[in-house]
DNA sequence: TAAGGCATGTAAGAGGTTACATGATTGT
DNA sequence: ACAATCATGTAACCTCTTACATGCCTTA
């Protein structure tokens, strides 16, 4: 149940539509909780449904620019607090590496390289969008700066490993 | 859809029945991919009904034996060689980071901490988990050492990240 | 006036979780 | 004989994906 958070989340920033928020999804929170614009249509409609945000604004073409209410900032800051983060399970590229047994050697090894390709790849993506935002001083900019660097330590962490594990293969 | 592929892969190692595949994802794969109950007997079903298992023998208590067929070999090199692993987004914990400012700033650092208290833990029984095996020379030992290598680097690279974040913020 | 962007909504289906439901066999 | 374990199956519900469907407003 966490679209419904990065909801408040966001609104708890600025009130925004229904539209705003699918870009921000598609940028600034892609990498960390993707939606789609569905999804955030139908979970917007709940969330007015049960008081923790509501229409503040109607626009031109059926706009609607939600708002934090107390009780929805109040349900987020008891998420922040009082309910503990999940362990990220569920890896398909770790659940593939227990079964490179199948594969010849040398395709084995080939899957490594690529894990390897991969996280340069997306190092770099990401060093490139750190520099093309501008980093405020606002909470976002603040804290989208601390989950970049998670993805940069990450990748390079999972480079490293590739390497050490193609080692071990070869 | 791994699920399938990991039921594929446990199957390519030796025959089984659901309740033994249960059994070997609760303990070997639960850190990877986790499934239930309902959802492995579900799964079997399907696959045997698309010829990608077999039911190779029955036992007592209506038990049955599935092996994995020449096509669910195939399929499952198929997954291995030609289709790319995923991207892992969805993180519940760094999703989290994003909404810190609409704490105090000790909270803020109080899940930071969290956060570094749950890496060091987690290393710590991938540690013990990692001694508690018998590392044979089997293929799914030699794999699942690499796939257990990896939760330890990441656990690390999680705490340093953690203790980098708290700073930044304090 | 036409294209592109703004803006919302719904439906079908896949994958996953939780809970319910049942019964046979083995070991003490 | 009783408990623990082996063993399977189904139903309801939630989340997410993909696709369909509609229409208004701005600007070139």
């Amino acid at each position: 149940m966490s679209l419904r958070h990065a909801l408040l989340g966001l609104l708890s920033e600025r009130s925004a539509s229904g539209y705003d928020l699918l870009k921000t999804f598609d940028t600034s929170l892609a990498n960390v909780w993707p939606a789609t614009q569905s999804q955030i249509y139908t979970e917007l409609t709940k969330l007015a449904g049960s008081g923790l945000i509501t229409v503040a604004a109607e626009g031109p073409r059926g706009r609607k620019e939600y708002a934090l209410t107390g009780a929805g900032m109040a349900e987020l800051r008891q998420w922040l607090t009082e309910t503990r983060p999940q362990r990220n399970t569920r890896s398909d590229l770790l659940l593939r590496v227990f079964f490179l047994g199948v594969l010849e050697p040398a395709q084995a090894r080939a899957y490594l390289t690529g894990l390897i390709e991969m996280s340069r790849t997306e190092h770099e993506q990401l060093r490139q969008l750190a520099d093309s935002i501008d980093w405020d001083d606002g909470n976002l900019s603040v804290h989208g700066r601390i989950a970049l660097e998670y993805g940069l330590r990450f990748n390079a962490m999972r480079r490293e490993w590739a390497e050490w594990a193609a080692e071990q293969i070869g």
